[in-house]
DNA sequence: TGCATTTGACCGTC
DNA sequence: GACGGTCAAATGCA
């Protein structure tokens, strides 16, 4: 424990360094880069080893345990820290990361009045004033979830990283004192599964690496023996349909999301391959992908490299 | 040709 | 009336 302590003051010290030195070091983008550089890889240490330590600790003192099981105690942060970087396909930093854990607390003020709003009920229901076009009540207490994720920083960086569930953008809209404006997405599947799920993208004013992702509505498209995927993600419609507070005052989604052997496979990419579409055959691939490593002792019993490529399920899309 | 995205307009709520 | 969420025609792409 004490190396990671060391690990974290030196990359602090590197952070300090950086902040004095950063008007001299505008100019010198290379330099720069280099000092960033450092600090990630100050903190990526001091993460693997406290990876390890949990590791260790998890598997001689516990069973393993779903993440959202667990307690937001500190070493629950770090987890969910090294989720969030997996689930990024690393392309965010550590330290991006832990501007993401800064953020995220920040963003439970916002969520806590939010509540408030929330908690005000449904008051619209389907009643249509307009005879032109058939519209959708505002489904006013419908549970949310609002999660913080990481801007990819390569490929489509317009986007947040993939969340196991296909998409199709349906709008999109300037927000008042909003710096970006908020896309929103349906399930691909609304039409042919009645998948009422939906969720609304925003970049965060302050830190445009950072999308805040909101999910409305449960995913039933997983539920018919010809859905698109054969097994339902049930840990995410949990997750999305209940406990909005309880996720919300947390540091991110991630530490509620239960890791499913049986949804893990490779991921695929749409055939279309449009930006905002994500095809995953599973649920969080990289999450499983990490928590088939981190935790191949699990209760499953199965053989992790095995549920990694598991030729069982072409999860293809019924597109 | 079919599906996804874009974008202006429409509509409900406050 | 302002704002946010949704619709749907137009457009793009493979």
């Amino acid at each position: 424990m004490e190396e990671v302590i060391n690990s974290i003051r030196r990359a602090s010290e590197l952070v300090q360094n950086l902040q004095q030195d950063l008007p001299n070091l505008a100019n010198q983008p290379e330099t720069l880069s280099l000092s960033i550089d450092q600090i990630t890889q100050a903190f990526t240490d001091a993460k693997e080893k406290l990876l390890l330590i949990s590791r260790h600790t998890q598997t001689s003192e516990s069973p393993p345990m779903l993440l959202h099981e667990t307690t937001p105690q500190q070493p629950q942060m770090d987890a969910t820290l090294i989720q969030e970087w997996l689930r990024s396909s690393h392309a965010v930093t550590m330290d991006q990361m832990f501007q993401m854990q800064l953020a995220s607390m920040a963003g439970r003020e916002v969520e806590d009045s939010e509540r408030t709003i929330g908690s005000e009920g449904d008051q619209g229901q389907g009643i249509h004033a307009s005879s032109s076009r058939p519209r959708r009540s505002r489904e006013g207490n419908q549970e949310k979830k609002k999660i913080l994720v990481p801007a990819p920083q390569f490929g489509n960086t317009e986007m947040p990283p993939e969340d196991g569930f296909t998409w199709r953008k349906y709008g999109q809209k300037e927000i008042l004192g909003s710096k970006y404006p908020r896309s929103y997405y349906r399930c691909t599947h609304q039409k042919l599964y009645e998948c009422q799920a939906k969720k609304m993208v925003q970049r965060l004013d302050h830190n445009a690496n950072i999308f805040e992702v909101t999910y409305r509505g449960k995913h039933t498209c997983h539920m018919s023996s010809t859905a698109p995927s054969s097994v339902p993600p049930e840990h995410i419609l949990v997750d999305i349909t209940q406990n909005t507070n309880t996720i919300s005052s947390q540091l991110s989604p991630s530490v509620n999301l239960t890791l499913h052997p049986a949804t893990a496979t490779a991921a695929t990419t749409s055939a279309r391959g449009g930006p905002s579409t994500s095809r995953y055959a599973g649920d969080y691939p990289v999450l499983d992908m990490a928590d088939a490593m981190f935790n191949s002792g699990s209760s499953s019993g199965n053989n992790s490299m095995e549920f990694l490529f598991s030729p069982t399920e072409d999860k293809s899309d019924a597109n």
